[in-house]
DNA sequence: CCAGAATGTTCCAATATGTGGAACCGAGTT
DNA sequence: AACTCGGTTCCACATATTGGAACATTCTGG
């Protein structure tokens, strides 16, 4: 098994194209990677993989710990942190999603669509018991998340398309859709009603009504949910959010292009 | 002005290094950079940095948006996330965090020292409205915070003169400390009494109380604080919680011991 | 509306960097 | 003592990066 290649076909970006690929496979690792984890993972030789680990500690990406363990490295969390507090996608929406928590009680989350991933830019939890931004910067495929299948549900023609091709279907659930057919059936229904729904479909137990947050002129595909457990979210409770979650979606919208529109 | 070197004198790590120091000089930057921003930062040439921006961008590390600007990409919340997730010294710390909010129920932080910064790694939040991680992964100089006075205390002989030597003081209050003296005397007392406060030292108006968890063999630094509002927080009340911080993090740096010491 | 400036992008020969096979080292095992 | 396994170092060779300069594309003010 090796590293995924990136999606940009051409080659890529180089040294750094292959630096950031060791260190994903590190950082994303389940456990603990040790040099012979990461060498047979990425196919590279020897010499070079063990320059390259070193560099990426030297620069704060990775770090080795006591028994020769690679371990993501906090410089990533610096950058992250920033990265985080200057969106401003999050920005716009926060409160928005400040306002859908309060109405519903529950669980409320911003994910934006990355590739084949949505990656959780937000989310307001309900019970403060839970550990907090467990989720946040956290990805999940598209087919199988209601902010995910929202989200491309705004999509059409080949870029959707792209993404559609590189789904690999995994099933998580009895409900999780595992076809091609069935996501395109299911987009098709979304469209109509302008909202997305997961019956458990990821996590067993889970329910969650999204709704899609398209720009076209930032080129970003989002979606807004609330989630919750199945023992207290009826089908008719999220049938209840879902205008809630709708308008709370094209309040959004509406508000990014506010933003977008004065400024050029 | 150019980007700070990395502390490592001897060069660095050649391509990433490059690619890296670019990276945060627009991810830390304060608002939107242009390319001619970053280029006035790097000292680079112009076709060098412009490829080494579209690297960047090209990887998901930076976004370009319609303004051209850069901002930080979404891959580094990815990246972040995973590493915060599986971040072993803040699992042992947490059970200890949530119990040490309980019972002072002020908002409570676990960093740790690298460099001539504290990075926050962890925090339990008293009120739930305040935007949650608005602080995971900030940086915060050493100097002039709980936490960070914490951490040093625990360091001395070269590894804490190299720190030291790089401080550049900068008031931030009427009472931060802004001179070595001050601090090595600060230092010195905290030793003593094996706790650090913070009197409004980096943000008027706001206290904290914290003690020091080092680990000689796993290299770390680190700290655990309780932080209020001046105005509900004492100095007596600060006094009272002393002990009860002072535990917890002698708590969390047995536990680490425990954990390290059997598995080798 | 045009000249001039500022900004961003592309090119390519020179060269610094990264590559990777192989040799090396040290710790544990048989 | 010989062997394996995990990790590190070396160095001739290949290649990615460099950076100066030319080019393209907005802005800007007269």
């Amino acid at each position: 098994m090796t590293i995924r290649q990136r999606e940009d076909e051409d080659g890529g970006t180089g040294t750094l194209g292959k630096a950031m690929a060791v260190l994903e496979a590190v950082a994303l690792a389940e456990g603990p990677m040790r040099f012979t984890d990461v060498l047979s993972l990425s196919g590279q030789p020897r010499g070079t993989l063990h320059r390259q680990l070193s560099h990426l500690v030297q620069e704060g990406l990775l770090e080795l710990n006591a028994d020769h363990a690679y371990v993501p490295g906090l410089r990533l969390l610096k950058l992250a942190s920033a990265s985080w507090a200057r969106n401003e996608f999050r920005m716009v929406a926060a409160p928005f999603l400040e306002a859908l928590h309060r109405e519903t009680g529950e669980t409320v989350h911003l994910g934006v669509l990355r590739g084949r991933e949505i990656i959780y830019l937000d989310k307001v939890e309900s019970r403060q018991a839970v550990r907090m931004n467990s989720q946040i910067g956290n990805a999940s495929p598209v087919y199988c998340t209601g902010v995910g299948k929202a989200a491309l549900s705004a999509l059409s023609g080949p870029a959707l398309d792209t993404i559609l091709a590189g789904i690999e279907y995994r099933r998580f659930t009895p409900a999780t859709i595992t076809d091609r057919a069935g996501l395109l059936a299911e987009l098709e229904a979304i469209r109509r009603s302008g909202v997305a729904f997961d019956r458990e479909e990821h996590e067993p137990g889970i329910r969650c009504v999204a709704a899609p947050v398209f720009d076209a002129e930032r080129a970003l595909a989002a979606g807004v949910s609330v989630t919750g457990p199945a023992y207290r979210v009826g089908e008719e409770r999220l049938d209840g959010w879902a205008p809630l979650v709708r308008d709370t979606a094209r309040a959004i919208t509406a508000e990014l292009s506010a933003r977008l529109g004065p400024q050029r």
